[in-house]
DNA sequence: TTGCAGTCAATATC
DNA sequence: GATATTGACTGCAA
């Protein structure tokens, strides 16, 4: 339906959003029979027979760590042939030939990147820049982000740690020289890959570095002419500066802020990072759970009564929901890949850092749950939340579900479950609001289980609640997104509602598919949840399909 | 306008 | 010194 759609009634491509150019890049490229040719004019071509193209897409920067089941909604869409229809094999293969390649530096620094900002000494012969693509062949990042088929991130940012590790390379070096981000950035990719199908095609882009770079075979020693690179600049640096007694400009990065002292007016006016104090994020965590998606007003009361700036709370919000939710990601990966296994635990199965979250603050919000709402846990994964030092990753990953089932009542006590909602929240009703990505942690406790810990947050938010805690489970904004990402860039409308929703599943459950593939049968816990979803996504549908106001109570 | 994804970069921690 | 955490910011989509 989408392909037809798409094929009779084309947009320009000025009126495409990044996703909706992905189907028309991906035309494009099996019309060429041949990758890269830069930008695509799309606009009134009337392809032919399209669709099994998609599928030959797929082998391209293989070599390992693309999701072992290759995506039920591409083949699902396209015709079931394993293998690909002609035409494309040429764009495979040369596709695969670069992906291989030595590559090349390459200037393609997609949004203009600025190739290392002031950086880089390096620039001594060797190229800094990241994106060791294409030269020749124009091809840039995103066309091959676009055309990548999925891959298992888990996986390779498994073996980019290893790789890295095992070569003692260290992740700023490899975050600047490959990926073009920034150490932090790399360390939380590494930490916490978010399942392929979750990504944008921006946030997929490192993902395609990483496999590029692990595919190449001398990966490693560039890396380590990089680092020597480096070493040798800093040493002339050094030199330099202590000979000339010349304030060396900060070593590249022209931003050398922390060069401190210097009083230079403008690195004056950089405010200083706000700390919040742990009662402070307590107090915000407690709101959280009380309403994750606060409303204005309760924004305003928090952060008045928490002395901070209404922006600060509202950032809280949302990093905290978003790293939550992204918790819960690789909580589910890593119980789905370890759960079958070993039934439990291994904390030593864990990509050998244990869950970040696992100490206690990034993504408490979850983790409060331990304490006294700790009743949860008894079904979350059994073993494995057992094990769990701190139970709570596999709590994470189960609490959602409890919740689903059994509307805790324990939930500040909400106003009749249907109908009204809450009488606060006069400014967000008649939103659909999304649900809570993560349903909020198990309340240990409404406001809090014994919580004496003095909750100024609480209040405010406490009565305000009902509304939002009656909205759908399960992520709801995300996975709506999610779903319509899939259907714009791999039609698969006519797959059977039953399809349809398995596969929406998977995403709920935030699966890589191959990981899906892998466990989704035994684990009962799986099955359970499954379950639940099913009945979720079904009445989601009914309701759609209704178009009056429902109630949401799962 | 709101929420989210993706990042940066300052700090904290190891 | 390397890595992890986290508040803030940008850009985009609905």
């Amino acid at each position: 339906g989408s392909v037809s759609d798409m094929l009779s009634r084309p947009k320009p491509w000025s009126k495409l959003t990044q996703k909706g150019r992905e189907p028309f890049i991906r035309m494009q490229l099996w019309l060429n029979g041949e990758l890269g040719q830069g930008v695509l004019p799309v606009q009134g071509q009337q392809p032919g027979p399209v669709l099994h193209s998609v599928t030959s897409l797929q082998d391209p920067l293989q070599q390992g760590c693309v999701s072992s089941e290759s995506t039920p909604k591409t083949s699902a869409s396209c015709s079931p042939a394993p293998e690909s229809p002609m035409s494309s094999s040429e764009s495979v293969k040369s596709l695969t030939e670069l992906v291989q390649q030595p590559c090349p530096p390459i200037e393609t620094s997609k949004d203009g990147k600025p190739p290392e900002p002031s950086d880089q000494p390096a620039s001594d012969s060797q190229p800094t820049t990241p994106l060791p693509l294409s030269g020749h062949s124009a091809l840039s990042i995103q066309e091959l982000v676009a055309m990548s088929p999925e891959l298992d991130t888990y996986g390779i940012t498994k073996r980019v740690k290893e790789v890295l590790t095992d070569n003692n390379l260290g992740q700023r070096l490899f975050g600047e020289t490959i990926l073009g981000l920034t150490q932090g950035s790399v360390s939380d990719l590494l930490a916490r890959p978010k399942p392929w199908h979750k990504l944008s095609l921006k946030g997929r882009e490192p993902f395609v570095r990483m496999q590029l770079w692990l595919n190449d075979p001398n990966n490693v020693e560039k890396l380590m002419d990089m680092k020597r690179m480096e070493k040798k600049a800093y040493m002339k640096r050094r030199h330099s500066s202590v000979s000339d007694s010349q304030p060396c400009e900060p070593p590249s990065v022209g931003i050398d802020y922390s060069q401190g002292a210097s009083p230079q007016p403008q690195h004056q006016l950089k405010k200083p990072r706000v700390v919040l104090a742990p009662e402070e994020k307590e107090a915000l965590k407690r709101a959280y759970q009380q309403k994750p998606y606060p409303s204005p007003k309760t924004i305003e009361e928090l952060a008045t009564q928490l002395n901070l700036k209404t922006s600060t709370v509202i950032n809280w919000f949302h990093n905290y929901r978003s790293r939550i939710r992204r918790e819960l990601f690789i909580e589910e990966i890593q119980a789905g890949s370890q759960g079958q296994a070993g039934a439990s635990d291994s904390p030593s199965a864990r990509s050998g850092r244990a869950a970040p979250s696992s100490e206690g603050d990034s993504c408490d919000g979850v983790e409060a749950a331990e304490g006294p709402g700790a009743a949860d846990a008894e079904e979350s994964g059994g073993p494995a939340a057992a094990a769990k030092s701190q139970g709570r990753p596999a709590e994470a990953a189960a609490a959602p579900e409890e919740r689903e089932e059994a509307p805790r009542p324990a939930e500040k006590a909400q106003p009749p479950p249907s109908g009204t909602p809450a009488p606060d929240d006069a400014d967000d009703e008649g939103r659909p609001r999304a649900a809570p990505p993560p349903p909020p942690p198990p309340p240990e406790g409404p406001a809090d289980g014994p919580g004496p810990v003095p909750n100024p947050a609480a209040a405010p938010a406490a009565g305000e609640d009902a509304a939002t805690s009656a909205a759908p489970p399960g992520e709801g904004p995300c996975r709506a997104r999610d779903g319509a990402d899939r259907s714009s860039a791999l039609p698969s409308t006519s797959a059977p509602a039953a399809a349809r929703r398995a596969s929406s599943l998977q995403s709920l459950f935030g699966l890589p598919e191959a990981a899906g593939a892998r466990d989704s049968r035994d684990n009962p816990l799986r099955k359970k949840k499954a379950a639940n979803l099913n009945s979720i996504i079904h009445r989601l549908e009914k309701a759609a399909s209704r178009e009056e106001p429902i109630e949401w109570e799962f």
